[in-house]
RNA sequence: GCCCCAGUGGCGAAAUGGUAGACGCGGCAGACUCAAAAUCUGUUGCCUGCGAGGGCGUGCUGGUUCGAGUCCGGCCUGGGGCACCA
């Protein structure tokens, strides 16, 4: 058998068999062991899984067959996020349903995912389009609403009127429907919200203790939930407003500011704005402009901004007889705080832009420090930092801070038509989620609307409210809507007609409780068990994406704090410990008739140096495009198929580990996949021509060469192990790589290790840690040399090797030594040499005298065991 | 526009404030071979020098420090998120 190169082909669906039938990865709730919850994120069902995919799988199977190897319970199971709008478009432009669809990728990608090798549990499977799921999601839904956290509001959509249809922010080009071309219009529909906003404060403060996050991530939650001190201040109108309207209440973090204030402005949906529109033809035209901007934030900010004179003017609170105008602008959000800003063109920079603009007063009231009042000036950049308060009568000299509390306190103690002018309050940036889709492909919210008793939820013995299966998707508008019989029931209150729900839940519900449902899928009463999920529950690792760091990690944190709240979880939040993986990024191509075309449908070739890219089916060129992050929408995606088919998967494996930092984004490129194929063979040919060296081993006092192979094995384990639990996969790979070498060199001189049995112990030893380590990265070829060493049972089953201490540190270590913070010498000395003998031996150095030039040294720092520098 | 992150050889990258470039890919040279593939060995940041060596170098710029890729300020470029893509 020696010589025989590794097969990938034959050997990966042989064990992959064999862990299938032993059942070697099914995990048991009864497991008292210590637990350890790994989780990747689950996959939307899209048709075949990408690079992104193999990655993040990867990364979590090592993490799990790892912890598996140090003797912990591990669950490690695996789902479809099945829900979603992708579903839907392929029913409408292929004429497949969105079930049939759907099912049909699961079946395809569970077949491409068990090709990887994966120790998952797949016996835990769920889908979330499958009505065992999503019926406990509709039983949690009424929870929820019964304790207050689901309710409805008015909130606006993107609609797009000639398809009849509410757009996705995706779905919406330039402000036009993407199937239609038709000018996008905000449309005002009351839908359903769960009241996340009711965890504000909570969600804010937790995020302190979630420790093993990255603090990118907390960084980023604490800016969306976004919490500010500020003050309400309600500006008098210098003449009443339509409705008799005395004042405008705008929410400010800059009170300080007040009297550099030039103006105030609404947003276009304020009431206030509304009733001037009403009677000002002009003003009603701007605000059927900034409908058509449609609901995204990123296209309104990123708009002009423009604004409305309503012509009305607003008293200042503190300079008698000053009064400034009241705008309508397009930048203030209706969302945020009041919905009406004071502007202060000095000491805001959107402010400013839109006084320039406008050619609104700027006056400076913050005084930087050092810059003279006389003088200062604002240009086009306003001032923002702190300062000390100027032109501003009875704050003159104060900083920031103490102006805010006087200008509070005063605030507060005036009364303004009958109320105090102003009142301090804390805001969240943070807003309701709204849950409402008007699609089919989502989990129906369980509630019927009756005209006499109003909402009522479905009783839970009638759950699940099923999709219906004849669901037509060539007409315009939401399926459930028009369906001809779906919606009409009776109410289960009354028994009179009523109407169901036709909304459903967003997707982002569906994967916010899927990691408390794997703890117990077979429980069919009730979404989870309290004694188990309570037990498995939080994730140990959770691992997926940067671009979920907030709305998929803060709903899922919500969720489980609603959850126990309702009784179905026992804990705040879901996952303990969270890495976020980059993103595997590809370049992007537009085929000539510009639409996106994917790596797999172009040739790429080098002409004079330049890429040039065309169609492989000859129908023109293809232009290359930005470096984009792997999507579906785009087509930049590569099929892992393909790799693992020619390669293996263990060698695709290593490749993603290996590649790049796990964290950072990496290019996909097919260059290194062969050298990744390379290592596979050199590890199983270390391995056969290695075993046939072992005979004659014993261990005893060690020869040189054993001595220093065995500290190579027992280093490589410590460092690999450290790297490993710090989610350091690249780290893991290279020392694997140079343990191979040192493994290498000994296998080279099969005469030396026949001659010599502590070296053939120290090469039996090495290779059998070679193999344990590589199980988690590389798990068939594992088994195989597993197998090839004549060991029992399964490398999958094997404990991680134990290190010994004492091979781990050398008796000597090698300082680098600088004069004046540049390296001239080495200097090789006892591990355990004091200060004194190190700053003796540098000096007595050659290089350090010569660099001295007879100088005497100003000092000499010791760091131990790390370097020694000379300062002359 | 706002929030967050990243930038180091030809390429992917490594480096608790302590020898910048470990390890891999690619390249070059050599060994083995009739030859090729595979494999193995050596070499490989830039400039300079016959050489020992010396100088420069982590996007740009300024600072803190005995010492900065790492910390701080200001920029540039690229990426992620912005609430209905998942």
């Amino acid at each position: 058998m020696a010589g025989e190169r590794y097969n990938p082909r034959t050997t990966e669906p042989k064990w992959q068999t064999t862990w299938a039938e032993n059942r070697v990865f099914s995990t048991r709730n009864d497991d008292d062991r210590p637990k350890y919850y790994v989780l990747e994120m689950f996959p939307y069902p899209s048709g075949r899984i990408h690079m992104g995919h193999v990655r993040n799988y990867t990364m979590g199977d090592v993490v799990a067959r790892y912890k598996r190897a140090k003797g912990f319970a591990v669950l490690h199971p695996m789902g479809w996020d099945a829900f979603g709008l992708p579903a839907e478009n392929a029913a409408i432009e292929k004429k497949v349903h969105p079930a049939a669809w759907t099912y049909e990728n699961i079946d395809y990608m569970r077949g491409q995912l068990k090709a990887m090798g994966l120790s998952l549990d797949w016996e835990r499977e769920v889908a979330t389009c499958h009505p065992d799921y999503y019926r406990h999601q509709q039983k949690m839904f009424v929870d929820f609403f019964e304790a207050g956290l689901a309710y409805r509001r008015t909130s606006k959509v993107n609609w797009d009127p000639v398809d009849m249809t509410v757009l996705a922010n995706e779905q919406v080009i330039d402000g036009r429907g993407w199937r239609s071309g038709a000018l996008v219009e905000q449309k005002e529909l009351v839908q359903w919200n769960f009241r996340i906003t009711a965890f504000s404060e909570d969600l804010l403060a937790a995020l302190d203790r979630l420790d093993r996050w990255p603090d990118k991530v907390r960084l980023m939650q604490r800016n969306w939930i976004g919490k500010s001190q500020g003050l309400e201040v309600r500006f008098e109108l210098a003449a009443p407003g339509p409705n008799g309207e005395k004042t405008v209440t705008v929410f400010t973090t800059r009170p300080d500011t007040l009297y550099g204030a030039s103006f105030l402005a609404l947003s276009p949906d304020h009431p206030l704005a509304k009733a001037l529109g009403e009677e000002d033809a002009a003003l009603a035209a701007f605000q059927e402009k900034c409908r058509r901007m449609g609901t995204s934030v990123a296209v309104l900010e990123t708009a002009e901004k423009e604004g409305y004179d309503t012509g009305l003017r607003v008293k200042h609170p503190f300079v008698e007889g000053k009064t400034v105008p009241l705008w309508v602008a397009n930048f203030i959000l209706m969302d945020y705080g009041t919905g009406a800003i004071f502007g202060c063109p000095a000491h805001d920079q959107r402010d400013l832009d839109f006084a320039r603009k406008y050619g609104l007063e700027v006056t400076p009231v913050v005084l930087p420090k050092d810059a003279d009042p006389a003088t200062f000036e604002v240009g086009d950049v306003a001032f923002v930092d702190d300062g000390s308060i100027f032109n501003s009568e009875f704050l003159d000299g104060l900083d920031v801070d103490a102006a805010f509390e006087t200008v509070s306190k005063r605030l507060e103690t005036t009364i303004v038509d009958g109320a105090p002018q102003g009142l301090r309050k804390i805001n969240f940036r943070l807003r309701d989620w709204l849950i409402s889709r008007q699609r089919y492909w989502g989990c129906p919210i369980p509630m019927i609307h009756c005209d006499d008793c109003g909402t009522v939820p479905v009783p839970v013995d009638q759950l699940p409210v099923l999709l219906p299966d004849d669901a037509s998707f060539d007409k315009p508008g939401n399926p459930l809507d028009h369906h001809p019989t779906w919606k009409h029931v009776a109410c289960p209150k009354c028994g009179k007609p009523a109407r169901r729900e036709t909304d459903t839940m967003d997707t982002f519900v569906d994967s916010s409780w899927y990691f408390a449902r794997f703890t117990d899928p077979w429980n069919t009463a009730a979404p989870t068990t309290r004694a188990v999920v309570d037990r498995w529950l939080p994730v140990d690792q959770y691992i997926g994406g940067i671009e979920h760091a907030i709305l998929h990690l803060l709903y899922s944190r919500f969720f489980t704090r609603a959850m126990k709240a309702t009784g179905h979880v026992g804990l705040d939040e879901p996952f303990a410990g969270l890495f976020t993986q980059g993103m595997v990024v590809h370049e992007t191509y537009k085929g000539p008739a510009g639409q996106w075309v994917s790596p797999a449908e172009i040739v790429v070739e080098e002409i004079d140096g330049k890429r040039v890219a065309r169609m492989k089916d000859g129908s023109g060129a293809v232009e290359i495009g930005s470096i984009e992050k792997m999507s579906k929408s785009k087509k930049n995606t590569v099929d892992p198929s393909e790799i693992i088919a020619t390669w293996g998967a263990d060698t695709a494996r290593w490749f993603v580990l290996s590649d790049s930092p796990p964290d950072r984004d990496v290019i996909w490129t097919e260059a290194g996949v062969e050298g990744a194929h390379r290592f596979v063979q050199r590890v199983w040919r270390l391995v056969d021509e290695g075993r046939e060296l072992l005979a004659g081993a014993s261990r005893g006092e060690r020869s040189a060469a054993a001595l220093t192979l065995a500290k190579a094995t027992h280093k490589t384990v410590a460092a690999v192990e450290d790297d490993i639990e710090k989610l350091g996969f690249n780290r893991a790979v290279a020392r694997l790589y140079e343990f191979a070498n040192a493994i290498g060199r000994v296998v080279a001189t099969p005469d030396a290790v026949k001659a010599d049995a502590t070296l053939a112990a120290a090469l039996g030893e090495a290779l059998d840690a070679l193999v344990r380590m590589i199980g988690p990265m590389m798990p068939h070829l594992a088994e195989e040399c597993w197998s090839a060493l004549g060991r029992s049972g399964l490398v999958a089953d094997a404990a991680w090797p134990t290190v010994d201490p004492a091979l781990v540190v050398d008796d000597t270590l090698t300082l680098p030594v600088q004069v004046n913070g540049k390296k001239r010498a080495e200097l090789t000395i006892a591990r355990d040499a004091d200060e004194a003998a190190v700053r003796a031996a540098t000096l007595a150095l050659e290089a350090v005298v010569a660099a001295l030039d007879g100088k005497t040294p100003k000092k000499v720092i010791v760091v131990p065991g790390r370097i020694v520098n000379v300062v002359a």
